[in-house]
DNA sequence: GAGTGCGATTAACATTGTTAAATTGTCAAG
DNA sequence: CTTGACAATTTAACAATGTTAATCGCACTC
């Protein structure tokens, strides 16, 4: 037992393999401790608490994101490059139960998340937008893919899992009678997430390009 | 003491003030029962477990949002009721202390809301939307608001106070020499949410208008 | 006036994050 | 080889939290 020490990436990564299992408030350090065959007061030794720790997850989380595939191509258009990398945000936060609720507003422990935030906006003043348009323009990507995930995990908690309540049908019946066009919508909120996220790209993509793109000055 | 007796309502007004106070993990039901000249049990009297009194606070948000001028002009086009309607989403989640994360992924208990939904869909397909599309474009929209409210009420808890550690000038000097622009990026993001979002809500717009809106078909 | 039941209280529990003190293991200096 | 120092962990404990069970008081009906 207790064969190697312990350090901080250990601890991170038995956090985010159990954040799966448990969910963000079944994560206790107790819990987390445990599957490191540990006391929970050992944590302590590595992070000043539990704050501490989610934040270095949400800043691993964002690290793995570098890892994703389609991040290395020069010669992708800047529209290419902002649906391919929103792509890969959600399909991180997405790996992760509650993957959005951790990353949202949490800070980032490190500075290695600005080499990739670096390539991103190098690109996008490359193609022609100014540093103010590349940054303001890919926040709002970034807000649109954070709050949209946000929800869609609220439903959907992992993939193929639904959180119960959340049916569609039951809630046509009842709220249908009064509110016809609410019903109907709930198809069109709570199922197919992958179309509509797409959807949503294309649609901040093309406002951007009429906006603050290298095009619209 | 105890003058009359407790009511749901009384209990969700007293949890929202006391929400700007404490911020939501100060919010406990020992200090809400406290607020309210009372023992923390007799809350379970009224609703079976603290999450299903945040459900109710983030209802109650949902519906002071129907009382946000603006909403009865018939004379708008669906581009100005869009940007009014999420313009007041944000004013009303700004309104309370981590309101977007106590608004957002939380389910709504009761079916009022559907009545101010049912408004705005009808408004877009007024002006041409589909159903279908109406629903989609609003939930980008939503999710847009979502997203940003969040990020901001992480820099900016409430309006004049600022969370230590987001100081712009001190990130610049920390992953500026060897992150330029990501660095300079931490004005424009930082920094001027209202202009921001009113960029974000004009660059959303346009971008529904060639995609989803009427004219796009 | 007796009793019924709503709505509160008191008391207690298990769990949580966190801290302080005691303990073990590792490794260099004497 | 011993000694000591430092790093890393354990044990023990605390206050606070959500929650439950049992009890109590008051208003109202019959």
């Amino acid at each position: 037992m207790a064969t190697t020490r312990l350090d901080r990436e250990q601890v991170v990564d038995a956090a985010l393999r159990l954040l799966n299992e448990v969910g963000l408030e079944g994560l206790t350090l107790r819990r987390i401790a445990k599957e490191l065959n540990v006391q929970a007061p050992a944590l302590y030794w590595h992070f000043k608490n539990k704050q501490a720790l989610l934040d270095e997850m949400a800043t691993t989380i964002f690290l793995r994101l570098a890892e994703e595939p389609g991040n290395l191509d020069e010669a992708m258009t800047w529209q290419e490059r902002l649906i391919e990398g929103q792509h890969a945000l959600r399909r991180t936060l997405l790996r992760y139960r509650d993957g959005a609720k951790v990353f949202s507003g949490t800070r980032f422990t490190r500075t290695d998340h600005a080499v990739t935030m670096e390539a991103h906006l190098r690109a996008f003043v490359a193609a022609g937008f100014t540093p103010g348009a590349a940054a303001r323009a890919s926040f709002i990507a970034y807000a649109f893919t954070l709050g949209f995930v946000t929800e869609e995990q609220a439903v959907e908690p992992m993939a193929g899992e639904r959180t119960p309540g959340y049916d569609v049908a039951e809630r046509a019946d009842l709220i249908g009678p009064d509110y016809p066009l609410a019903a109907a919508a709930g198809a069109d909120l709570f199922l197919d997430y992958d179309a509509r996220f797409e959807e949503g790209l294309r649609t901040i993509v093309a406002g951007i390009e009429s906006t603050l793109g290298p095009a619209a000055q």
